[in-house]
DNA sequence: GTCTATACAAAGATAGAC
DNA sequence: GTCTATCTTTGTATAGAC
């Protein structure tokens, strides 16, 4: 008295969408290395050959699941940065909300991304489509007049308005153990931090580089 | 006709040390999980054995090392930011330049101070010293000292500054895969960051916060 | 205390039957 | 498409020589 098939809690899907899905649950949950390939076909109810059947490696799979992830903030941002009605002060505003939305509701997934992210950057920045992002956006070329003949490097500029933004909850842990700061304080310090990037960042704009 | 001993290139050495630097050299070199003890022992010209021998696990044997290089480094930093003969422009300018050579030189220290963090942040802080290094020095002294009554906080201050240094080695994975940035002009953009880094903060510290 | 040889288990990957 | 069986690599542990 056995089911061939589906003998997993997720069912009336296809064996490759619940191992996707087990495996996105499982790598955000325990990290790249923590996960086993076992681990993943248990919870989608399948065997441990399935998992490289469908997905060619470990590494693949993980890759995929990763992409997904990713992709979803980043379309959100791509309409955002290339927005003709609003001005550069506005989008830098906005970026910076966005992030550090995103950022106080999943704080793992910073550090998990990141600390993963090494092993295979390439996958993740082409599939995800961050170079328009990056590169041809609206904001970009925005800056980019705003800038005019000063030596401002508009890469240095965007990599700082990133690192101002993002480091902190990097940081968080270890600022938290060295100075007994509490959860509800860097919240706090986060959300003055939403007013104080632009602000620095617009003073840098009009300052000489 | 051969040695008992030392085998290896490393020679004139005890055992245990030829471990630890065949460790540091691999670790850098490849990263954590490329590396196997099976490697390591071959480099160090002993038996497999001998690794967990020394040092109870390979995720110990990287530990020890890593940790040895961020305390030396830590230690450099102390001495650094609490001279009392050199002002706060130096002092930033300094420390954004001991930073920046460290990680040039050690991309792997990063991703391994991330992880640690996560795990145990507490351990990493008083096992590194960090706490008299961000909260005691005398960088912080004279930072205070010349921001004076206005509303910049101490802390947001420096947060931006090891933001401003720091996360850019975090990016440049993501950074060289979306925009094919060569290894090169990513080096050339961290050096012209020694010098762009104070100057903008110094920009901050006289604009109004 | 040091070292060699070897065993063992876990995990990623593959071949082939059905 | 799915499963069983198997192979290989790798981290770790142990037994025993010197």
């Amino acid at each position: 008295m056995r089911t061939p098939k589906q003998s997993s809690a997720i069912a009336d899907v296809s064996t490759e969408t619940r191992i996707r899905t087990a495996a996105r649950q499982l790598f955000v949950q325990k990290g790249f290395t923590a996960t086993t390939t076992r681990d993943i076909a248990a919870a989608a109810g399948c065997n441990v050959a399935l998992v490289n059947y469908y997905y060619r490696s470990k590494q693949d799979l993980f890759a995929t699941v990763m992409i997904e992830h990713l992709r979803a903030f980043m379309m959100g941002m791509r309409d955002m940065v290339n927005d003709t009605s609003t001005s550069l002060e506005q989008k830098i505003t906005s970026f910076v909300d966005a992030y550090i939305t995103m950022l106080q509701a999943n704080p793992d997934l910073l550090i998990f991304i990141l600390s993963e992210i090494r092993r295979d950057p390439e996958a993740l920045a082409t599939q995800v489509g961050m170079k328009p992002i990056l590169f041809e956006s609206v904001l970009l070329q925005q800056l980019k007049r705003r800038i005019g003949r000063r030596r401002i490097d508009p890469m240095q500029y965007f990599m700082t308005l990133m690192a101002m933004t993002v480091f902190p909850f990097i940081a968080q842990p270890l600022l938290q153990a060295a100075s007994g700061v509490t959860d509800e304080s860097f919240h706090a310090m986060m959300e003055q931090r939403r007013a104080l990037i632009p602000l620095w960042m617009t003073t840098l704009l009009d300052a000489k580089g």
